[in-house]
DNA sequence: CCCGCTTCTTGATCAGGATCATTCCGGAAG
DNA sequence: CTTCCGGAATGATCCTGATCAAGAAGCGGG
């Protein structure tokens, strides 16, 4: 698992973490580091965490990592790649409900209805650490730190998730957009104003409630205003500054 | 605090739990019922919740429960009457977050940022159980029930914070209030079909993101339909089926 | 190298809902 | 009763972004 045969020389520089014998590193901008650093390398909590995690993967683009309906048994953590989550409504209309970067969890949502409420998608070869929902829960009522870390995560889903509710102009909405990705990427430790656009801009449109039109409409504008550049899914934010201007409703308030 | 002077005629007879003394009918349908009666009545644990629990109030209409910015101590479940919470954007635009009725829970979007990021506003007069959340989150580490409610709760919100998120027709988006307003009367005891809407058309066009103008005639239409009937605030859901199908894409999927 | 597919871009037109403006209604105060 | 005032309903117009349509560009496979 350590080398396979796609090692070949992809173009990302910036590539997501995909080695495996990194733990320490990884779990470092993991969005557990909280919880897991809280307790201690070393100390025989951790041996209850490595017992509840599970690495999972690869992926590869289109896989599902989970389905709409499965039962929710775990969440995940992203090692490597790039996940969107999606519901499909009856009449077969996607809905992208968000977008995950190594470090992020997903699955959350499934708690309450004790079942995954929406399909996991891997964008990029994808890796993940799995958490047994009913273990984590008993570890967290041993560790208040594991705890804290569990509701601060939905909390924090529950703020983003409401942004997205607003109404926004289409400007507004990808430079928001951009400079949320930038920021995320930043606090995961890679470059947060070059970076590549793991999604099609369907699904960033769907995600934003725009038509991809609009989505190619908007960034073609922001190229030649000079806030980004952009090559394909390659994307550099010229202005952060000007696009975090353009976005601030929905960025802070 | 019992009768005061503007006990007038209120023409609302399904009017929410105002009375203080009847703690047991309302707990029973409190978002924390599952939590409070699961410990049991009597014993021990029930002295817990109840050294944590608080009740505050009366607000009257226009109150603030609490403001953006505000520490984040505690957790709020109405008790009686209506509340809103909404945002103010730099440029003083407000944005709805959401109505809760009697028996839910507000604040829960504060315990990642640790500061309250919206106001809550009474939009009747309203009381409150207070759960201090130190207290609480200690709580539940030593009743895994009380872990689990809170989880269920959070996920459950960020269920919700998505739905709104989608594009929808100004048709659905009225329908589907509708139902999940009537749906939630119903599951706290009220009647689901037959209550008023404490909030202004201005507030549900907010909160559902279109022009007070497009509810009102939405509204009108619905009423011209069959749909509905109308008088003011008071509103009947005629025909719950047609309502639920025209919302259905914002109801369950 | 060409083919066929998907994704992306760009243009032209259309429509849903926002905005502006006016009127209507109901309750509170005088 | 009249006046006043904020919320609500209704009408007229405008604008953003969706939709329809067509072409360009990347990409994997033969």
């Amino acid at each position: 698992m350590r080398s396979d045969t796609r090692a070949g020389r992809l173009p990302d520089p910036p590539s997501p973490i995909a080695d495996d014998g990194d733990a320490v590193r990884f779990c470092r901008t993991c969005a557990f580091a909280g919880a897991c650093l809280a307790v201690g390398y070393g100390k025989p909590e951790l041996e209850a965490l490595h017992c509840l995690v599970e690495h999972v993967g690869p992926y590869r683009p289109g896989d599902h990592v989970f389905r709409t309906g499965d039962p929710f048994r775990a969440i995940f953590a992203v090692r490597a790649g790039t996940v969107k989550t999606s519901l499909v409504d009856r009449d077969g209309r996607e809905q992208v409900l968000g977008f995950y970067l190594p470090g992020e969890v997903i699955g959350l949502n499934a708690i309450y209805p004790e079942q995954f409420p929406c399909d996991a998608i891997a964008l990029e070869n994808a890796q993940f650490c799995r958490f047994s929902f009913p273990a984590m829960s008993a570890l967290a009522t041993r560790m208040p730190a594991v705890q804290q870390h569990l509701f601060r995560l939905l909390s924090k889903e529950l703020g983003t998730a409401s942004l997205l509710a607003g109404d926004h102009s289409a400007d507004e909405r990808v430079a928001a957009f951009l400079c949320d990705l930038g920021e995320r990427y930043a606090a995961r430790g890679f470059s947060g104003t070059r970076f590549a656009l793991s999604m099609s801009r369907g699904d960033i449109a769907n995600y934003l409630r725009l038509a991809s039109e609009t989505v190619s409409r908007v960034l073609t504008r922001f190229r030649s205003q000079g806030l980004i550049a952009l090559e394909g899914r390659q994307v550099e934010l010229c202005d952060p500054q000007g696009l975090r201007r353009i976005g601030e409703s929905l960025l802070s308030g």
